[in-house]
DNA sequence: GCATGATCATGC
DNA sequence: GCATGATCATGC
């Protein structure tokens, strides 16, 4: 063996810090580089000296460390992201529910990572990105507590013979990816005789975010949590007891008890208002340790005194020209609800709507929701393939009195999901592939829908 | 009463 | 100027 000691291993790594890829490679792969898993293996190959090594134990094997090299980017407000999840070893469904957390193919593979960070730059040609970072990743005692629950949520769907209906946004920081040469990857299961999608234990991008800031910013995010808590309780537990106290209270006595200005225009005030009874100094819940990591928004919603709601609920406006070129699995809407999760604050009027009328609602209580795979994989996909459709072949535009009806995929469509403006003024509008200007369009979930998730059980 | 297109308001 | 949460308006 090549490292006999960790800080042997440690010191060998931390000299690439600076170095090119381009000056590392002495096999001239780096050349015709196709796949990006490439750039792991020329640090394994021609930096460490050691043979590529794809089975289940980890790379450094006598020390029990995996390498991983993972790129981060800059975002346009200047701070760093990961520019996607680290993806770990593919999940054999036959074995993986055989095994504890602690004897898990995910503990036995990442426990110990040597992480190289480097950074990615779509204008820089790929032999000149640099090393940026090496360090030694374990785990916290906190984040492992999240990533057990996890590995049991996942578990529990293969023991449950519903594999097939994993989705990443089911858990918090360790997830399960689709991993796989195409589409139509699949592996056996072993209680359904469903085939399911080939999946690897994956760290969230959002997870992947909070870890690397550590090492490039000294940024520090504000954990909602105590020590050892999350190891008892789940986050909707947790989150729940925090606002339980808050639950009857209308929004103006909670802003005045937060010490915050009740205005009801303004749009940051409910985020706000929430960081505050959780006890944090940030204004900004992405500054928030367990929502950042999980990738977790917040969603208000307000239901009239009957239930009911009465505004669909929206979402980020459609790129059509990005829309045309992306693959539904990489595309903006796939990732809206496959990656992400919402916790909607749930507020309640009492008074029946009136026009004009003003109304104070009540906070009423939260939900942390994420769509189910099932939803992801029908609904949601027939919503992204139709939009796809129409404006591919031309969005018809009809004028009409002062008004412009259009045949994209409307609130009747799925009773799930659906298309329709969203814009600022009449005047705010944007091009269609096909050189039609069209009032901007955003993507929506039902209220029924929304209404529905919150009824049940 | 709902579907559906339009627009308001505010912060960054 | 724009994104986005929130809400309005009207015709069927």
């Amino acid at each position: 063996m090549l490292y006999d000691t960790i800080d042997e291993l440690m010191e060998k790594a931390r000299l690439a810090e600076g170095k090119t890829f381009g000056e590392i490679d002495n096999t001239g792969r780096i050349k015709n580089l196709k796949s990006k898993g490439t750039l792991g293996n020329i640090i394994e190959e021609s930096y460490f000296g050691y043979e590529i090594n794809s089975t289940s134990k980890p790379d450094f094997e006598n020390l029990g460390v995996e390498l991983k090299v993972t790129p981060f980017k800059r975002n346009k407000n200047g701070t760093y992201s990961a520019k996607e999840r680290l993806v770990l070893n593919i999940i054999d469904y036959m074995k993986e529910y055989k095994l504890t957390f602690e004897t898990s193919s995910f503990m036995s593979k990442a426990a110990k990572m040597l992480i190289m960070l480097y950074k990615h730059d779509p204008d820089i040609q790929i032999n000149d990105y640099r090393i940026f970072k090496a360090f030694l990743n374990e785990f916290s005692e906190e984040d492992l507590a999240v990533m057990r629950r996890d590995w049991e949520t996942i578990v529990t769907k293969i023991r449950n013979g519903e594999a097939h209906l994993i989705s990443e946004a089911d858990t918090m920081y360790l997830s399960a990816c689709t991993k796989g040469v195409n589409k139509t990857s699949v592996r056996q299961q072993p209680f359904s005789s469903i085939e399911a999608k080939q999946r690897a234990f994956s760290l969230k991008a959002s997870y992947m975010t909070g870890l690397i800031r550590k090492y490039i910013t000294p940024e520090h995010m504000e954990s909602i949590t105590k020590p050892g808590e999350l190891s008892d309780k789940t986050l909707d537990e947790i989150l729940n007891e925090r606002f339980m106290p808050h639950y009857g209270k209308s929004v103006d006595v909670l802003c005045k008890e937060a010490g915050i200005k009740y205005n009801p225009g303004n749009k940051s005030m409910i985020p706000h208002l929430m960081t505050k009874l959780l006890g944090v100094s940030k204004n900004d819940i992405d500054q928030i340790e367990e929502f950042s990591k999980a990738n977790i928004k917040f969603k208000t919603i307000r239901r009239e005194p009957d239930g009911k709601i009465r505004e669909h609920m929206s979402f980020t406006n459609i790129d059509f020209d990005t829309l045309l070129e992306e693959d539904w699995e990489d595309s903006e809407l796939f990732n809206m609800f496959s990656e992400q999760k919402y916790l909607f604050l749930v507020f309640r009027f009492t008074e029946k709507y009136q026009k004009g009328v003003k109304r104070i609602p009540y906070f009423e209580g939260i939900k942390l929701w994420n769509m189910p795979q099932g939803t992801i994989e029908n609904e949601l996909y027939e919503l992204w393939a139709e939009t796809r459709r129409v404006v591919r072949e031309g969005v018809e535009l009809v004028p009409k009195s002062n008004r412009v009806n259009n045949n994209l995929p409307g609130s009747k469509f799925n009773r799930i999901c659906h298309v329709r403006s969203k814009a600022q003024d009449g005047d705010d509008k944007i091009l269609l592939p096909d050189g039609q200007w069209i009032t901007k369009q955003g993507y929506w979930l039902d209220k029924d829908y929304i209404q529905m998730i919150l009824d049940e059980r």
